[in-house]
DNA sequence: CCTTGCGCTTGACACCGTGTCAATTGACAC
DNA sequence: GTGTCAATTGACACGGTGTCAAGCGCAAGG
């Protein structure tokens, strides 16, 4: 099995990645990934249908490399839901980053190719069971805010956390990651933690 | 002066707005909005040089129809800085579903055509003025959050307030825009303002 | 009345990026 | 050797933007 299949396959999603990264300034033709995979633009179609196949091949690709899973499960160790949250927000912030090249690729398709809508939409609804689990737990300790219900606290995490919000902090006003991390963290606290009128400590 | 430019001119900008918002599903061409304006495709090019400045010229006539200036100059009348950020975010979230369909376009155009981005940019800079203003009136009151700088909540009551928020919260978790409102002033309330509880904390 | 100006029309075309197709090459396997 | 199969080259269709040239129709105005 020396002439593999899934060997070109490989470099093909690698090249689909560095290109996506590094090419941060976006518009990243079949072309570019044949040439950075060192085949033709045709070949990369002997093994990815459409562009959108590949973007989401390529997206499962980064899931295995970077296992996510692995790192969201951390957030469910947590005992509190208040820590349960702080968790979550860390462990999601920190995935971002590394995410951000291949989904904006994606986010970018999302209005005209359903595949690659349909592709985004599924990571989202993970990301908001994450959420959701999240705000349980936070509901089970009667910490969950007052006025929201689980459902809409759960969306309101999600949206705060979403890669489009992290763009505009740190690519356009220009957060640091950790400052990003730090304000992030104590708003979702602020937004979703039930106010505690006066009778013990503030912080845990 | 029947035969009037300008004439014709407000007619492609009406039918690029019609197109926009009515045509939800995206993908507007400029065939459909020749069509729309009852032209040929190639008049609407004696008039816009591109499909970008066309959109931008859009949004400029939006602007003059809604009176955005108005709008927000209300929440510019409260006094205390509580009541000035409610009122900012009940203008602003007013006005969201005015502009989506124009901004969605917009939106979408920005990673491929940088005049399009200097369009939505430029707006989004007023944006942000207008979430400065309503940061600074809480600061003079002294109730800005603690461990946020101006220029940080200013970002981060931007950032919430933004289109693609509104988009995630009410187009795709299906708020109503009454709930997104309630809960986005709630919200902004929470991570902006000073935590009251009890009176008895480290004191500057 | 006929000319000039001009907004608009029709129709053709270049460009770009995606996706398709056909013929060919080259290597490994049996 | 021959068959198989990944990959190559080169051509092409398609959709959408933007350009260009020629012509039409209407109103003004000498």
């Amino acid at each position: 099995m020396s002439r593999d299949n899934s060997d070109t396959e490989d470099r093909i999603l690698e090249a689909t990645l560095a290109q996506l990264e590094s090419g941060g300034g976006e518009a990243v033709r079949m072309s570019d990934i044949a040439k950075a995979a060192g085949i033709s633009r045709q070949a990369v179609y002997l093994h990815f249908p459409t562009r959108a196949a590949l973007l989401i091949s390529a997206t499962h690709h980064l899931d295995r490399i970077k296992e996510s899973d692995a790192r969201l499960a951390a957030s469910r160790a947590a005992t509190s839901g208040r820590a349960r949250l702080e968790a979550f927000v860390e462990a999601w912030a920190g995935y971002i980053p590394e995410i951000y090249g291949v989904a904006k690729a994606l986010l970018a398709l999302e209005h005209k190719d359903a595949a690659a809508a349909e592709a985004w939409n599924e990571r989202m609804q993970d990301m908001w069971e994450g959420c959701e689990a999240a705000v349980r737990a936070l509901a089970r300790d009667g910490d969950l805010a007052e006025g929201l219900s689980e459902t809409e606290a759960s969306d309101l995490l999600w949206t705060l956390l979403s890669v489009r919000n992290w763009e505009l902090l740190t690519r356009t006003r220009g957060w640091s990651q950790d400052r990003y991390l730090k304000i992030l963290q104590e708003s979702a606290r602020r937004v979703l933690v039930k106010e505690q009128g006066c009778p013990n400590r503030s912080d845990g």
